[in-house]
DNA sequence: TCTGGGGTCCTAGGACCC
DNA sequence: TCTGGGGTCCTAGGACCC
C-alpha cells in the first residue's frame, strides 16, 4: 500500500513566531513584511542570522551569517532578539493541531515534523489545505507542507516553493521536478560534496541520479551512497512516532571574550561540566567517553576525547578529566569558544554496578540534592565559591531544563 | 561571513590481540 | 625483524542536519 507523508515546515519559524509575538502584544508592525532577522546578542559574540524575512532574503542574507555582514548587505535591518521559550510554545502550539489528524508524529526540529497521514485516502489534498488555513487562522503563522509516498520526497517537496504552500511530489514527477535542481539542494548535500561533485562535472540532482552507484561508492564512500540514494528517491523510513535513544549530551558557548588564562578557562568549563552533569542525572545516564573542544581566536577548532573505565555522570569526575584533557589540547592561544560532550551513554537502570567499579555515592547525592535546589530555584541559587566576583556564569549551556526541547535527529 | 549551539554519523590511522 | 592477515578498540577530524 503506499504510504502517504507530509512534511510540515513552519516559514521563517523563529522570525514568524517573533512576529505572531509582537503583534498579540500590542505591536503595529508585521515583522514578517520588512527586511528583518532573529539574532543573537552581538556583545556577546553570538551575531548570527537564525531566521530571516522573506524581505531580508531578497537582499540575499542567509542564516547563519554574522548580523554585521547582514546589516552590510541592508543596513535598516531589524534585528530581533530569540526567544526560545516562546518558540517552543509555539511549536507545542502547532503539534497539538497536528495531532488532531494523525497519531503518527515524526517531531524532526522545533519547526518540522513528518506525519503519516495514510489512512487519508483520496482526500489528503483537502486535509492538507485544511491543516495549512487552520495553523494559518488559528496560530497566526504559515507553514509549507509537501506530500509523498516516502519522507525524503515529502521534505524536498516542501521546499520547492516558499512560503505558504502544499506542494505534491511523487516518484514520477522525479525527472521534471527534481532532477533539474542543484545537487545542493539534495538533502545531505553540503558545500563540501557539492564541491566535491561538481569537480566531476555533476552539478544537478539528475546528474548525481544517473552516475553508477559503484563509481559514487568508490569514489566518495558511504555516506555519497546514501546520496546517490536519495537523487533516485531510494528512501521508505517509517514516520517514527517514537523518541530514538540519545547518543550523547554536550554543552558549548561562545565566551564574550577571548579567554587567555587558564584559570578563566577552568570556570567555563566547570559550568559547562555542571550543566552536561545535571543533564545526564535528569536523564538517568552516564556516559564512558568525555569530549572537550576548544575554538581559538581564529576560528581554529581541536578536540580531544578520552574514554574512562567506568561511565560517569558526577559533575566532579567529568569536570577532572575535562581539565586534564584541556590541559593536553590547549596551545595557549586565546580561546573563543569551548565545549563539553559525554558520549557513549549508558542508563542507569540497565547498567550494572559492581563493587568493583569507582562508583562514589556520597558524590552523586550530592549532586542530586544541587540539582534538586537548582531545579527549584534556579540554577543560580547555588553554585561554587571560585564564581564569585567572576564574570563567567557557575552554569553554562542552552538545553531547558523544564520545558523538554526539541533535539534533531539528523536522520530521517 | 570575524562564524551559535544542539546533535548524528563516518573515516582513517594507530595500538593491540591472536 | 625487509615484517602476514584478520579483528577490535580508541582517537581525531570532518561533514551534515536544524
Amino acid at each position: 500500500m503506499t504510504k502517504i507523508i507530509f512534511h510540515i515546515d513552519v516559514n521563517s519559524a523563529y522570525l514568524s513566531w517573533s512576529a505572531v509575538y509582537s503583534l498579540q502584544h500590542g505591536g503595529a508592525l508585521d515583522y514578517r513584511t520588512v527586511p528583518s532577522v532573529v539574532g543573537g546578542n552581538e556583545e556577546n559574540r553570538h551575531g548570527i542570522v537564525l531566521a530571516k524575512s522573506i524581505p531580508a532574503k531578497k537582499y540575499r542574507i542567509m542564516t547563519g551569517e554574522s548580523l554585521a555582514s547582514a546589516r552590510k548587505k541592508c543596513p535598516n535591518l531589524l534585528v530581533i532578539p530569540p526567544d526560545y521559550k516562546y518558540f517552543m510554545k509555539s511549536s507545542n502550539s502547532m503539534m497539538r493541531l497536528i495531532y488532531e489528524y494523525s497519531p503518527i508524529i515524526q517531531r524532526y526540529s522545533i519547526d518540522e515534523s513528518f506525519v503519516d497521514m495514510s489512512h487519508y485516502k483520496d482526500n489528503y489534498m483537502e486535509i492538507a489545505m485544511e491543516l495549512s488555513n487552520r495553523i494559518k487562522k488559528e496560530l497566526g503563522f504559515t507553514v509549507n507542507i509537501g506530500i509523498s509516498e516516502n519522507k525524503l520526497l515529502a521534505k524536498m517537496g516542501s521546499e520547492l516553493e516558499k512560503p505558504d504552500k502544499v506542494h505534491r511530489l511523487f516518484k514520477t514527477d522525479l525527472p521534471i521536478k527534481l532532477w533539474p535542481l542543484p545537487v545542493r539542494n539534495l538533502f545531505f548535500v553540503g558545500r563540501k560534496t557539492e564541491e566535491k561533485l561538481n569537480s566531476r562535472g555533476i552539478y544537478t540532482i539528475g546528474d548525481l541520479a544517473n552516475c553508477e552507484r559503484e563509481y559514487i561508492k568508490n569514489w566518495l564512500k558511504k555516506p555519497c551512497e546514501q546520496i546517490w540514494e536519495f537523487a533516485n528517491c531510494i528512501e521508505n523510513s517509517n514516520v517514527k512516532d517514537y523518541k530514538s535513544p540519545v547518543k550523547s549530551m554536550g554543552n558549548s558557548t561562545t565566551i564574550a571574550f577571548d579567554v587567555d588564562s587558564r584559570d578563566e578557562a577552568e570556570k567555563v568549563i566547570l559550568g559547562l561540566c555542571e550543566m552536561v552533569g545535571m543533564r545526564l542525572r535528569e536523564a538517568n545516564f552516564r556516559g564512558y567517553v568525555i569530549a572537550i573542544s576548544i575554538k581559538d581566536s581564529e576560528l581554529v577548532s581541536y578536540r580531544r576525547q578520552k574514554k574512562l573505565d567506568a561511565p560517569t555522570c558526577n559533575t566532579n569526575t567529568i569536570f577532572y578529566c575535562a581539565m586534564l584533557l584541556f590541559d593536553e589540547l590547549w596551545n595557549k592561544k586565546a580561546l573563543r569558544q569551548i565545549s563539553v560532550r559525554m558520549s557513549d551513554l549508558v542508563d542507569n537502570f540497565s547498567y550494572q554496578f559492581t563493587m568493583f567499579q569507582a562508583y562514589d555515592e556520597k558524590a552523586e547525592r550530592l549532586d542530586r540534592a544541587i540539582d534538586d535546589i537548582r531545579k527549584i530555584h534556579g540554577n543560580g541559587a547555588i553554585h561554587r565559591a571560585c564564581f564569585l566576583d567572576s564574570r563567567i556564569s557557575p552554569v553554562i549551556g542552552g538545553v531547558m531544563e523544564d520545558e523538554e526541547y526539541i533535539m534533531m535527529s539528523s536522520e530521517l
